[in-house]
DNA sequence: CTAAATGTTGTAACGCGTTACATGTCAAGT
DNA sequence: ACTTGACATGTAACGCGTTACAACATTTAG
């Protein structure tokens, strides 16, 4: 393996001007030029990448957390990867798998020069703790935080949920259930008051057994809509999910129930994921990977010091079979 | 930012014995140990971790190549970055978007040291040309190579896909098609082969019309159902897909077309995903998970110098409702 | 009591580019 | 002819740990 010495000894000259050469800066002849390039071809030279990172204070790596890749991240993590990587970063995996400590890895790895920013797709560890580790470098989260440091890239819940009601109830159904996603999120809470304020303003039948919290997969969705179908209580008549694996779930176990979609039961996904297109699920757009994007904006801005430009985004309804 | 060789001036002690307080070098006596943790922690000092891949010339981090992130490569990332990071490793995600000069910058990157090894997941360039990287640092790949320097943990496909058509002609069908994925891809040519084995064994109705490569996606999936469907020269009672997305495609526009699965046409996919299990789709079971976890297991042989102990993995066919 | 073994710590070079600052050169301006 | 500035290049310190080797101290064995 050569090395830039080497380059520079060969060449006759210093370090500085076959760094110069690498680093394309203006201050170097043609001729002077032409002759080091040479010689790294002959040499089979290529910087090291981690001496550049040491020297230069930053990794051009940045990290995205998340407790595991799923469906619904999937356009997030593709666009924030693509997006990334057209900005010459790339992007490291830390998933979690739940477990706090693990996740705060990612955190230390900033701390460690590692990574030069993250951002966080889900999230287990406390906010606070997360703050104490805004000192070393940019985090940005999809989902709202309460934290102030944290941006987000996440949309407004309430408005996005409420189009999704609204829908359901323009078209005559009114016992609507809610599974909803991690209890803690912003976005949650945010999609809980949309529910409230609807079930005010269009006096909506309510039960609290119709809303649950902590629902994000397939399987969960089958089991949350065969507790609500079989309840003896009498059941909901459309159910608004947390994302598109939710109802992706609960059309299934409907159907393998007999259950008449969307006449005895209407489903409304989030996300808009091709999951909901194939199946044919009504689904709330939520512009993922246009997120994706305003999170590296974001990122970007805060290395450079500059504030950012991010893009406008709006949710759409996208209707379906199942409604 | 403190550093080693402020810790060391505090401490007393030279920057050898601080390193090996950080390493847990048995060589330092425990007064001196805990004098300098106390000092590390005073200055709130954590080990810059560029500095120490460039010293030690290994970055702790693995490449995975990849055209994008698809639900079927989920399980694979999911259970590689998981295992890799259970051995100290993160994982870089580099998606090429299908452009062979993007695919070759992962490559540059091991070569310039950013990554210690790279998994290929789907990969675009010309063989000849990854060979040539090899001498740079381990790779291996999902899908079998021809390059013997590269190695693979891909299952045989011819006897998966024997599998399954042994599968659908037990069940009585004849008129069997086939959705074959990337054609110049190993894979394709041992599914191949399974396919035109059984077709002189077991008699079957072969249409060149009924096989075709190329197919991966759920539109792919729909399109290529409608056309044969309602081609005129008969259609096929049996489809075997590329992967469980392609089957998903070719369900739904069955149903969308009211033609009867698994009446009218049978359906198997390939990987039994998540999404086989929610549709009910029949999946050739391809322990992806354990690929990944002998992909990793393969790079830390090689990594190590010494051979690797991959486990033993079979195809397990998983029936459903489309059979 | 001495030699060999064991344990503790230090020295200095190494891994490899980057960059602020200094120096030297040559042509344009007066 | 002399100053000024533009351009080319070099010097040396810096970013930060790691590690082979040397050196010294303290046990332990004989």
């Amino acid at each position: 393996m050569s090395n830039l010495d080497q380059i520079a000894k060969l060449s006759g000259f210093s370090k500085a001007t076959v760094s110069r050469v690498l680093n394309r800066s203006p201050h170097v002849s043609q001729a002077t030029r032409e002759s080091i390039l040479k010689i790294m071809e002959e040499l089979d030279y290529v910087p090291n990448g981690n001496a550049i990172s040491l020297s230069r204070g930053q990794t051009m790596q940045i990290g995205m957390v998340t407790e595991g890749i799923n469906e619904v991240m999937l356009p997030f993590l593709n666009s924030f990867v693509e997006t990334a990587s057209q900005h010459g970063y790339q992007t490291i995996i830390y998933t979690s798998g739940g477990d706090p400590a693990k996740e705060l890895q990612a955190f230390e790895d900033m701390r460690r020069k590692r990574v030069d920013a993250l951002v966080i797709s889900t999230c287990v560890n406390d906010q606070a703790l997360l703050g104490s580790y805004c000192k070393y470098g940019p985090i940005v989260s999809w989902q709202r935080m309460e934290l102030p440091e944290i941006q987000s890239v996440a949309m407004n819940q309430y408005d996005g949920y409420m189009l999704g009601l609204e829908h359901v109830i323009g078209r005559g159904y009114t016992r609507i259930a809610n599974a909803w996603g991690r209890p803690t999120s912003m976005n949650t809470s945010g999609r809980i008051q949309a529910y409230r304020d609807a079930a005010r303003k269009y006096h909506l039948e309510v039960n609290p057994e119709w809303s649950q919290t902590g629902i994000y997969s397939i399987r969960q969705g089958e089991e949350l809509i065969r507790g609500l179908l079989l309840s003896p209580g009498g059941h909901p008549n459309a159910i608004l999910c947390a994302n598109d694996m939710v109802a992706a779930g609960i059309l299934s176990e409907a159907r393998r129930l007999k259950v008449k979609v969307p006449e005895e039961l209407a489903i409304v996904g989030f996300d808009n994921t091709e999951l909901a297109h194939t199946l044919g699920i009504t689904s709330i757009d939520n512009p993922i990977a246009a997120q994706a994007q305003n999170a590296l904006y974001l990122i970007l801005g805060k290395l450079g010091g500059k504030e950012n430009g991010q893009q406008e985004l709006e949710f759409q309804l996208v209707q379906r079979a199942t409604t």
